[in-house]
Formats: structure tokens, C-alpha cells, sequence
DNA sequence: TTACCGTATGACATCGATTTCAGGTCAACC
DNA sequence: GGTTGACCTGAAATCGATGTCATACGGTAA
């Protein structure tokens, strides 16, 4: 427990010479500064962070606030450790389960200055609750969020969707088949708008063949394989909200025998670590470009700091599904 | 900013007082415990954790030590974070890219009182290094261990490699080709073992088809799919020391018009998400447990609790592929 | 010569809580 | 009546750093 006070005790000078001359701030002669250098070393001296945290009011400590952290949130957590590493800062985890409650314990970390600031992934809780809370350190959002105080790191997915729907049509399929997932969220109504103006672009008719909404997961893929085949194969391609809806379909189709892309062809959207296992073809997602955003936000917020930040770019990956 | 004094004011009373009222340590009068929380609540009073850290010398803020939080470790941080929560701690992240210097940078943050305890889940350091810090809070690792002052939680992989050997005999597999990982891990040693004692058990030649080593990835299993077409299909089944190098195996044999399992059968490691979609049998590996226990394990230390774990068990799961 | 600035240093206040200590009241018990 | 102990309270010390302020020295410009 050895402190700061004791090194200026073993140095023979004050505290305050001390702590200039570990800091690097102020001035202290070179004599003084290497007396005190040695003095930490020999007495094994590391500065407690809570007492510096105390005094400065900074923890360079942030927090992620999100349901879960496995796949896809694993890449945005390692992301954002990433680029909160670099600059020194340190990352702390809040689980909601999207739970509303959970949420509000993390703003409150906010508060009670746990952390400096927050990174919200997914959300339940009114955006006016969380812009309460703006006042106590900077929030950024990875979703579409409408609010003034509130910074989001969100990426129009009509961009991505389109980029699907284009590479479909030049592969010369046209009864496409839209996976959605939930309806109200800002981002399937993104991709709704897409497919709309897709179908006005190449005079397609939007309701030639069904779409599907509401649907997250492999186990809903795989459905949909048997809602094809017992509804006279009514699509010829589909473009799905996410690689696993896109999985459980190929999967399933492999399962009953029918062959992709020939019968069908599948287009997914992440491109999850998975998708070459399968040969999917898929939209790359920049989860990790748009989580070192989201950090060079915050930093921009705290340090005010103007930093540039390029907007991530969807790719079409193009494999053997389509 | 408002802190214990101003309450303790506008109720009349001192901070001690305020505090006692606060935490419920103590004797405080009802009734002038009633007025500090009206104050509280009519100023909005949050306490400042750091202070409450520096006084108080805990932090209820652990680490988790690991080289990324992609899978299969997010899981594992999913897992922990969870324990933690529950019991009124926070996790924080320190991703080391197996680098030893990051390591260091992690066991400093204990020392700097950043947080009470590591979990480390993969490293490259020395055990002895690691173990000098043990004086500044509990360490436990997620990795075999022998060292009486780091607990670890891991588990003895040669009962879940025996479960897949014995799985793949009562199908009738006996030419098992064993595709191992990094050779210098205790763990890899300890499925050699298991396959010796198999081998012994069933009267079977170990030499009689050969193994691979350090192998990981689903590209690695890849190639071995080639090799075995190439070598004049040695084996009828393979033993993987993961689902990655599993899922390439599967993936080329689909490619290249094989048959899994009848042209051989394919047993995985650790049930990822995406096994069911392959149909991949496996062996379940219960991370989330081995999180849980290494929570209890720590806070069996921080708080001087006795945890019973119960000892987490390998599941063989049975799909398509075997 | 005076004024001023850059360098150097330590005393002391400060961040915001918790906790110890000493003192005080009041009832119960011997 | 005196002792004991439970209950209550606030002054002050404490955790361990940082930062302000006053002071001082020496050199340079006016």
C-alpha cells in the first residue's frame, strides 16, 4: 500500500513535487524529478486510480450497454475495446436482456461517475429517459436514434439492402423474397423502402411474391424452405435480414435435397463468421469500423476533439448462394 | 454535482449522519433518517463511486482478461458478466491479442485498484509473474493451472475427448483420425491421453491412421478433407478439436460431392451456434458454467464465502454428422 | 534599478465519501 | 445510587491523489 506521499517521504520532497514529477506535469528540476523516479521504483509504486479518478473526475472508463455480448455484439465489443484501448480508456460491460430496469442501472453508473461515458447497443427504454442522463457524460447509440443530445453511429440500411437487391437482379433472379426482421424497427423500414424503390427502378411488381416479417433466426429459415415448397416455389431468391435466417435456410434446403442456387438462391446480411462455412453470399456489415465511430465519438465529446470519422461502407461478398 | 454534505445539510444533520442514513450502517434515528433521504431524493443525490472506492478500498468492478471477445469467448463474457451482475458486480474488459506486455497491462490495473480480481481466459505470461500480483486480489484462470495460489476452472478435456472417441466406436467408426490443436496446451495433452487409453481400451492400433496437430480453423479442416482424398481415404471418421475445423471439414466434403457421415463421420468440440446448422454432432462444452464458477470462486475470496461449485460435465451431442 | 517572467518548491485545500472516536441521553439492572 | 449498555450524534481523521497558491530565485528587458 505503498503511496504517493511515501516516495516524496523516501525522495525528500513534498507531494506535490512527487506527483509533478510522476505525472510529467509542472515543473520540477531533473534532480528532484530522477530522486522521486527512483524512490517510486524502489518502493514498487503504482498510483491508485480511484483516488485519481476522485480528484480529476475522470475514469477514462466507458461503458457498453447492451442485451448480450455474443455474436453479433462480440464483434462491436471487441470493436470497441479495440479502439478504447488504443487511447487509453478501459471498457466495462452492462447486460441489459433488454430489460428496461437493467438499462437504468447503467445510466446511473453514469451518474455516480463509474464511467465517463456510455455506448448504448440496443434499447428498450424511452429515448427521452436516456437524454436525462446526457448530462452526466456523453451517450452514443449503435441504432437509428433521433434526438438532438444523442449521437448514433447507425448506417442506412436501404444502402446494404439495395446492394443485395441489385446484385439479385443482375444475377437475373426476379421473384425476389424478403426476409424481414422486426417491423418496427427504423431499419426494416429502411429495407421495405429499398425493396420499393428497387421494384419502381426495373418496373418490378413489389407483391409478386410474399415477404416475411418478424423473422430473426435459423429455426425461422428453415420454414420458410417448407413454406416454399408447399406453396409451388414462389421465389426464386431470397434476401434475408441477417445470415442466420439465410443459414437456416440453406440448411434446411440441403436437408430436403434441393440445390443453391439453382432451385433458390440466398443472399444473407452480416456476413457472420459462419457465412463462408456455407458459401453465402451476403452484405459485410463494418461492425468493428462502425465501433471505433462510436468510440472516436466519445473521445471527440470528452476531450473535444475534432476527429474525422469516415463513414463505413456496406460490401456485397459475394460466394456461391446467389 | 451534488454530494453527501449538501444533503446532510438541507436535512440538518451531519454527513456522518447522512451516510449512516444512506448505507444503513449504524444507528440513525427515524426520524432524521427519513429527513436525509427526502433531501436525497429532493436533490437527486447519487454518490460517487470513486469515493465510495477510495474509502472503502473495493471497487465491485472485476476483470476479464482475455486475447479478444469474439467466439467462442463471448460466451464465456456473457457468462460472467451475468454472474457478476447478479451479485452487484461489473465486469471490465482487457483484450490482450495474447500479447504478454497487454497482459502486464491488466495485472497493473489490479495493482492501481482499477479492479478487485482478473479472470484470465488465455494467456501467454509466465504463471510466476501472474502469481506475484495474486497479493493485490484474487486472479482465477479459465485454462489448466498448477499453482496453489491460482485457482482455475478449467475443465479435464480428456473425459469430453473420450466421449467422443466412445461415440464414434458404438457407431462403428474405427479408423478415427484425431485433429488436434496447439500441441503445447495442456489440453491437447490431454485428449492424447484419452485417445491412448481408448486405443488400449478397444484394442486398437493408434498408429493406424495419422493425426494432425495445431490445427484451429475451418480452412485447416479444409485441407484436410483434400489430404484424406489425396492419402487414399484413411479414416472413416474424424475426431476435431473444435467445431471450426469441424465445420471445414463438412464444408469441403460438400464441395468436393462428399457424404458426411457415410463417407466419414465428423464429431466437433464445444457446440457452437452454428453447429445445428451443419447437423454437426458435438461435444457441449458449458462455458457459461465454468463463467459462473469462476465468479463464485472469486467471490468466494473477495467476501470470504463458501461457494459449493458443482462441477460442470461435457454432453455429447448427437446430430447428423456421426 | 525596477519590473517582469520562467523555473522551482512546499503548504494546504480539495475531490466525496466512510469510519473512528468521544460524548451524550436514557432505560434497565444490581 | 451507580453501573452497564443500547442508542444516537457530530467533529475530525482518513482514503490517495491533484492542483492552487504563495513564495522564492535568477536572469533579462525596460
Amino acid at each position: 500500500m505503498t503511496n504517493i506521499q511515501e516516495i516524496a517521504q523516501r525522495a525528500g520532497v513534498s507531494p506535490s513535487t512527487a506527483s509533478r514529477a510522476l505525472s510529467g506535469r509542472g515543473y520540477v528540476s531533473e534532480e528532484k524529478k530522477q530522486r522521486v523516479l527512483t524512490a517510486a521504483a524502489e518502493l514498487d509504486y503504482a498510483p491508485n486510480l480511484n483516488a485519481v479518478s476522485l480528484k480529476t473526475g475522470s475514469t477514462r472508463r466507458i461503458g457498453l450497454v447492451a442485451p448480450r455480448f455474443t455474436e453479433p455484439l462480440s464483434l462491436f465489443t471487441t470493436g470497441l475495446v479495440h479502439s478504447a484501448e488504443e487511447n487509453g480508456y478501459t471498457v466495462t460491460l452492462f447486460m441489459t436482456g433488454l430489460n428496461a430496469a437493467k438499462e437504468v442501472e447503467a445510466l446511473e453508473a453514469l451518474r455516480r461517475k463509474q464511467v465517463d461515458a456510455l455506448v448504448f447497443v440496443m434499447f428498450q427504454s424511452d429515448l427521452s429517459l436516456i437524454a436525462d442522463y446526457v448530462k452526466y457524460g456523453p451517450i452514443v447509440c449503435w441504432q437509428r436514434v433521433i434526438h438532438e443530445a444523442i449521437p448514433s453511429v447507425f448506417m442506412n440500411q436501404y444502402d446494404g439492402y439495395m446492394l443485395a437487391l441489385e446484385h439479385l437482379y443482375e444475377r437475373g433472379y426476379r421473384r425476389i423474397c424478403n426476409v424481414y426482421g422486426a417491423t418496427q424497427r427504423l431499419n426494416t423500414q429502411s429495407r421495405m423502402e429499398a425493396f420499393a424503390d428497387f421494384c419502381r427502378k426495373y418496373d418490378l411488381d413489389p407483391l409478386a411474391c410474399p415477404s416475411f416479417e418478424n423473422r430473426d433466426t435459423a429455426r425461422d429459415g428453415e420454414q420458410i424452405v417448407r413454406w416454399w415448397l408447399e406453396n409451388g416455389r414462389p421465389a426464386d431468391a431470397f434476401a434475408c435480414t441477417n445470415d442466420w435466417v439465410a443459414s437456416g435456410i440453406i440448411a434446411e434446403a440441403r436437408r430436403l435435397g434441393l440445390r443453391v442456387p439453382e432451385d433458390f438462391a440466398v443472399c444473407g446480411f452480416d456476413n457472420l463468421d459462419f457465412a463462408p462455412l456455407l458459401d453465402l453470399t451476403t452484405i459485410h456489415y463494418p461492425v468493428d469500423e462502425q465501433a471505433s465511430n462510436a468510440f472516436a465519438i466519445i473521445r471527440s465529446r470528452i476531450e473535444d476533439i475534432e476527429l474525422p470519422t469516415h463513414p463505413p461502407r456496406f460490401r456485397l461478398v459475394e460466394r456461391l448462394t446467389t
